[in-house]
DNA sequence: AACAGGCTCAACCGCGCTTGG
DNA sequence: CCCAAGCGCGGTTGAGCCTGT
C-alpha cells in the first residue's frame, strides 16, 4: 500500500488555473493569510483544488514581487556559480535571486542556460587545458570572450555566500562542503579532523571550469562542471614540474591526511601539514577570489603558517598547490577548483 | 496552409523531512 | 519513541506555442 494521497483527487480540479481561481486564492490569502495550513486552505477559500496545488500556484505565480521574464547575465552567473558548487538545489539558488522561484530557475537551467553553456563549451573546445597549467598562465584571466565562462574559472567575489546553509546534504550531492569543525554552521558531514568524506573517496578531483557532458547514449541529461583529475595525474604533474620531490602517502588511503609530502623541510611551506587546502575552519562563508592576486593576499595574511598545527587559510571549494620556492617569492600559485 | 518536431513552463508527482499529538 | 499530517523540494510531464519545411 502506497502513501495516502494528499487530497481526494477525484474531487479536485487539476490543470491550468483560471483567472477566477487565481483571484479567489489571492483574495483569500490577502485577507486571511495561509493560516499555516495549505491542505485546509482550498476549502476555506472556496476552491476545488488540492492544497499543494494552491501552494504552488501562490509561490510560483501569485505572490507579490515575483519576477518573470528574461534572466540577466548577472543572474546567469549566480545560477552557474551556485549550480557548479551545490548542484540542482534550486531552492537555495532561488534564495539568492530575489523574485525568482526555484521552479523558474529550474526551468531556465534545463531549457536554456545549460544549452547556452554547452555552446560555450563547444566553442572553446580547442583550448586545451592541461591538468596543471603553467603557473604563469594563471597570472591572467583565461582568454575567453565570455564573462560567463570566465567566471567559471575565477568565481566572482560578489557571488552570494551560502552562510547558514543548514540542510542536510545527501551523499549524492556535490562534495564542496567539507568541515573539520563540528561547530561550523555548515552541515557536518560526518567528518572528523582531516577527513574528507566525499568525492575524495574516488581519489579524483574535479577541476572546476571544465564543463562536460557525459553519457553512454550521447544524450545530455547530466552535465558536470568539472574535469576529473586523478590523483596519479596530480602527483605526476607535481613531480614533473618540480613542485614536489617525492610523493609520500599523498592522498592517503582511508581519505585521511589529504596532503602532499614534499619530502624536504616543511618549514618553507605556508603550512607544514597539507599544502592542499579544503574547507574553512574559521568562518562559515564560502571564500572566493576573483583572481590569483587575491588568493595570494589571503594566503599572505595567513596567521597559521608554518606551525603545522592547524589548517589555515583555506577555501571551501578550491585547493591550492604551492611551489615552495615560488610561494616564498609570492609569484606562483596554482589554483584548482574541484 | 498544413504538418511535424522542438521548446517552454506551469503544474503535477512522489519522496524525504519536520512537526505535533 | 511512534505515527500521521503537512510541508518543501527536485524531477518529470504534457498542453500549448513556436518554428521550420
Amino acid at each position: 500500500m502506497g502513501r495516502a494521497p494528499c487530497c481526494d483527487k477525484a474531487n479536485v480540479k487539476r490543470g491550468p488555473w483560471s483567472p477566477e481561481e487565481d483571484a479567489k486564492l489571492k483574495d483569500f490569502i490577502h485577507k486571511y493569510g495561509t493560516g499555516g495550513n495549505w491542505i485546509a486552505l482550498p476549502q476555506k477559500a472556496g476552491l476545488k483544488r488540492c492544497g499543494k496545488s494552491c501552494r504552488l500556484r501562490w509561490l510560483n505565480y501569485l505572490r507579490p514581487n515575483i519576477k518573470h521574464g528574461d534572466f540577466s547575465e548577472e543572474e546567469d552567473r549566480v545560477i552557474c556559480s551556485l549550480y557548479s558548487t551545490i548542484g540542482s538545489r534550486w531552492s537555495i539558488i532561488a534564495a539568492q535571486l530575489p523574485g525568482r522561484t526555484d521552479n523558474d530557475i529550474k526551468n531556465y537551467w534545463n531549457t536554456k542556460l545549460k544549452k547556452k553553456l554547452m555552446g560555450l563549451m563547444q566553442s572553446t573546445n580547442q583550448r586545451k587545458s592541461p591538468y596543471f597549467p603553467a603557473a604563469n598562465s594563471l597570472q591572467t584571466q583565461p582568454q575567453i570572450n565570455s564573462s560567463l565562462f570566465r567566471d567559471l574559472y575565477y568565481t566572482p567575489n560578489n557571488r552570494p555566500n551560502i552562510t547558514g546553509l543548514n540542510q542536510s546534504i545527501s551523499s549524492a550531492q556535490p562534495n564542496f562542503l567539507y568541515t573539520n569543525n563540528s561547530n561550523m554552521n555548515f552541515p557536518n558531514l560526518g567528518a572528523t579532523n582531516n577527513q574528507y568524506p566525499y568525492n575524495i573517496q574516488s581519489h579524483n578531483l574535479l577541476m572546476f571550469g571544465e564543463a562536460s557532458c557525459s553519457s553512454s547514449d550521447g544524450s545530455c541529461s547530466q552535465m558536470s562542471f568539472g574535469k576529473e583529475i586523478k590523483r596519479e595525474e596530480i602527483m605526476s604533474n607535481c613531480l614533473q614540474q618540480g613542485q614536489i620531490s617525492s610523493v609520500n602517502n599523498a592522498f592517503e588511503e582511508n581519505h585521511q591526511n589529504f596532503t602532499l609530502d614534499y619530502g624536504n623541510s616543511s618549514s618553507n611551506w605556508v603550512d607544514q601539514k597539507p599544502n592542499v587546502y579544503f574547507g574553512n575552519t574559521t568562518t562559515t562563508q564560502v571564500l572566493q577570489y576573483d583572481n590569483v592576486e587575491e588568493v595570494k593576499q589571503q594566503l599572505t595574511s595567513c596567521t597559521n603558517g608554518n606551525n603545522g598545527s592547524t589548517i589555515g587559510c583555506n577555501n571551501n571549494n578550491s585547493m591550492f598547490v604551492f611551489n615552495d620556492e615560488n610561494y616564498n617569492k609570492s609569484n606562483e600559485i596554482e589554483m584548482f577548483y574541484y
